[in-house]
RNA sequence: CGGGGCGUGGCUCAGCUUGGUAGAGCACCUGCUUUGGGAGCAGGGGGUCGCAGGUUCAAAUCCUGUCGCCCCGACCA
């Protein structure tokens, strides 16, 4: 393609408004342009890159044997309905009307109406398993849409879906899509980790999400640096090692209450007493599924919601409201504890919270706090869990090594189903028995849109951006130095003409700019092996550069297409 | 949803406090020179100052409302 002719506004400046590296770089290189918050349109060479890491991701899914179709995104209301989601999904769907003033909503995910499909066309378990995957724009009403394209309203989504008739078959699958996933990821050239996760609103048991490292992703990954386990912040387990034995000391004294005016949280308790935040157990009220519980954790640690969720095995966990805790504890918030309450309710303490010899707590009236106060001596635990985040330097689960914190990027997310949604619509199948049954079934989604991003989070310098050359939007950068001198001129366009006839995708930077512009855009653009005629033109030899390496050298444009696929080959070293 | 900020040529921003001819740089068009890391000179085109009310002889500027966008947090995956 002649850039002269090929719409790539790039920007020497950007807006403050855009912080992210990929956001700024994206849009300096001429790649998108936002329409509304959260709502991008893709230039030509933004949509080549998109294509392409859709075609690595069609021959990965392919190749495992998942069908493409397509599926509707705009869907009736009806079908939500049936699984539920039309009010637990709740205002991050984009709902609309139609003319006749019937309910519709684009599309954020498809598990109704793949299965509304299947359960219409595949009534055997004959046909199973069988999986089918689509790439799709996506709409979610994000709350607050962010940093350019890694979380916008609107976002390409390839999102596959698998059916089964017995958890053998799923099991399988799911190890495929793992499969797949990780080959996906490693040939786009993205430094990642597959981590145990939440499941979250799409419900389902075990799942794994794809994380892209980088420092400005979104997510915390906990990661043991002695065995493979990692897992996401808000499921890391917490090695029990020593926290799990109670102390058995006799001699401590009763409990004793003291005034603590208006010190409500762990920092102005210890500021006040004297004591660290270890000595402290912090008492939260939750409201969980309707009921409230106590979660008491050590001080120094956070109460994680998702574990006390899945503790109890419930659908909905949240911190109580103000109201909530003065029923039930009789005090302000900040001020609760284990030790008389006003209400009973189910308490569920953290391990470590067991392995502490005394501690200090709230005393369930506003300015006051206990001391001296032992576990099972003086309060009744209904459930002892694991119910922290982990932190930094917690023992792994695994192994008992040590934990270390990243950040991430989701890009991935595979998940096991069950029958979740096959139950909720009633879509069964005939099994050997000729009894009905439920599919079972499996979800995997892979962020199209966001991938992008997260590459150029990854692969960028100062200068611009660094594709991999999985993911670049051309080959090669031929650029002419000096279109008016003929020789230059004639070499570049033989080169242009014999490289695109050998099947090289070109991007011929044959504009009527000076060189600076040129050499600054291509370093912008980030094409993998640039290929320049300048002076040299006269002598029939050309200068090649990575832009990875930042290598370069020279040689006869005579051998340049004998020598390509070799530095082609070269591109991706450091 | 809570807090903070910003809307002025295509882009980045100044002007607003203290009301009085709408500016700069970049980009764009023409010409000449220049041609290996974002060129120089000369000339030129382009803005209902987000929108709607209000105050005033007079509003980009002051007041009210509204819409849009960004950032932090909460939320979501």
């Amino acid at each position: 393609m002649r850039q002269k002719n090929m719409l790539i506004p790039t920007l020497r400046h950007v807006g403050a408004e855009a912080e992210m590296a990929s956001h700024r770089l994206m849009l300096r290189a001429g790649m998108i342009r936002q329409l509304a918050a959260g709502v991008y349109t893709y230039l030509p060479l933004a949509y080549r890159t998109l294509r392409k890491v859709e075609q690595v991701v069609r021959e990965e899914m392919d190749r495992i044997g998942a069908q493409e179709l397509l599926l509707p995104a705009m869907n009736p209301a009806e079908l939500w309905k049936e699984s539920g989601r039309w009010e637990t999904y709740g205002p991050e769907l984009v709902k609309l009307q139609d003319r006749h003033e019937r309910e519709f909503l684009l599309g954020p995910t498809h598990e109704e109406v793949i299965t509304d499909l299947v359960r219409n066309e595949v009534n055997s378990y004959k046909k199973l398993p069988m999986a089918l995957y689509q790439i799709q724009t996506k709409f979610r009403d994000e709350r607050r849409p962010r940093s350019g394209l890694l979380r916008g309203r609107e976002f390409l989504m390839k999102d596959a879906y698998s059916f089964h008739a017995d958890q053998e078959t799923l099991d399988e699958t799911y190890q495929d899509m793992y499969e797949a996933y990780r080959r996906i990821f490693t040939r786009l050239g993205l430094d990642f980790r597959a981590v145990e996760a939440d499941s979250g609103a799409i419900g389902g048991s075990e799942n794994h999400e794809f994380m892209v490292l980088s420092e400005s992703g979104e997510d915390t990954l906990a990661l043991c640096g002695s065995c493979d386990y990692a897992a996401n912040i808000e499921t890391a387990e917490v090695g029990a090692l020593t926290e799990a034995a109670a102390p058995t000391a006799t001699d401590v004294p009763g409990v004793e209450k003291v005034s603590t005016p208006r010190a409500s949280t762990i920092d102005e308790v210890t500021r006040m007493l004297g004591k660290k935040p270890e000595e402290l157990v912090k008492s939260l009220l939750f409201t969980v599924d309707g009921e409230p519980v106590l979660v008491l954790v050590r001080g120094d640690h956070e109460a994680n919601e998702v574990k006390v969720k899945h503790v109890l095995d419930a659908e909905q966990c949240e911190l109580a409201d103000d109201d909530t805790v003065r029923r039930v504890t009789g005090s302000p918030a900040g001020f609760a504890g284990p030790v008389g309450l006003k209400q009973p309710v189910k308490v569920v303490a953290d391990h470590a919270v067991k392995g502490m010899r005394e501690a200090v707590v709230g005393a369930n009236e506003a300015d006051a706090h206990l001391v001296h106060v032992r576990p099972a001596r003086d309060f009744q635990v209904d459930l002892y869990a694991d119910v922290r985040t982990a932190q930094e330097g917690d023992a792994c689960p695994r192994c008992g090594g040590t934990l270390r914190f990243s950040r991430g990027i989701e890009v991935g997310h595979v998940f096991k189903l069950g029958t979740r949604y096959s139950e909720a619509m009633n879509a069964t199948f005939l099994d050997r028995e000729g009894k009905e049954r439920p599919y079972i079934m499996g979800c995997y989604g892979i962020g199209i849109s966001r991938v992008v991003a997260a590459i150029v989070e990854q692969c960028h310098d100062e200068n611009g951006i660094i594709w991999p050359s999985g993911a670049a939007p051309y080959q090669v950068h031929l650029i002419a130095v000096n279109p008016k001198d003929p020789d230059q001129s004639r070499l570049a366009e033989e080169l242009y003409a014999q490289l695109t006839a050998d099947g090289i995708e070109v991007l011929f930077d044959d504009r009527q700019e000076r060189a600076g512009v040129k050499f600054k855009d291509a370093d912008l653009l980030g094409i993998p092996l640039r290929i320049t005629v300048g002076k040299m033109a006269s002598d029939g030899r050309v200068e090649y550069k990575f832009r990875r390496s930042g290598k370069s050298g020279d040689l006869s444009a005579e051998e340049l297409p004998l020598k390509l696929p070799d530095l082609l080959k070269k591109a991706d070293e450091k």
